[in-house]
DNA sequence: TACAGATATTTAGTATTACTGACTACCGTT
DNA sequence: AACGGTAGTCAGTAATACTAAATATCTGTA
């Protein structure tokens, strides 16, 4: 398959609301998820940026905790705003989906 | 709704390349076609953008003709590497689209 | 005739976003 | 001591949709 790079805008920060919001989980953690998803391509640097932006945006609550296996984690939770966010991402997600499957369709 | 821009990069391009496929038209009519679609904020300029890119790859032919109700018209068709872009538009717009129903649903 | 409005195309500049590629740092195993 | 896996950060780049304006053609109406 060719590049998905430019079809994931919009919506990697999507997953990555959604991943945050199934339990408190950290950037590292959140690339493998996404790479298991198959989104194989999906690196480190990526998905920092995503969380930064979550920070600055204040869509999250953070808290650092050592690990066995590395240096800290930082760990991320959904707060109300973020949560909000995510909705709202599910809301466009289906109103997109649903117009360009109408599109492929008929 | 909020802003859907950012989840529309990536999959207008191939949306107007699938709008192309149905038959020969110009992009005063696309962006109409868009807006009837659902996508009711696209405006003129955003689809020019996609197809002067579009003629930029050489991924469509281009033939000028007069109208009727205003300036002459540029319509579109789409050549074998355009069609060979849409099906990997649609290929990649599955399996993303999979992969995040995926991940909502689970 | 003159003007408004719909039709039709173009383009310079902007904002957002994912990616690249590198760097720093911690830990356990060899 | 060296290495690989874990973990976070950041400056710069490329791609894309949008903004906003300008230009041009045609029809209908006052």
């Amino acid at each position: 398959m060719e590049n998905i790079t430019e079809m994931l805008k919009g919506v990697l920060e999507g997953c990555v609301l959604e991943i945050i919001s199934r339990g408190e989980t950290y950037g590292y953690e959140i690339t493998q998820h996404l790479r298991e998803l198959g989104f194989t391509d999906v690196v480190e640097g990526t998905v920092y940026t995503i969380t930064m932006r979550l920070e600055k945006h204040n869509l999250v609550d953070i808290e650092k905790k050592p690990s066995t296996k590395g240096p800290p984690r930082k760990f991320y939770t959904l707060n109300v705003a973020g949560q909000e966010k995510l909705e709202n991402f599910w809301a466009k997600w289906n109103f997109v989906s649903s117009k360009l499957n109408e599109l492929k369709t008929n």
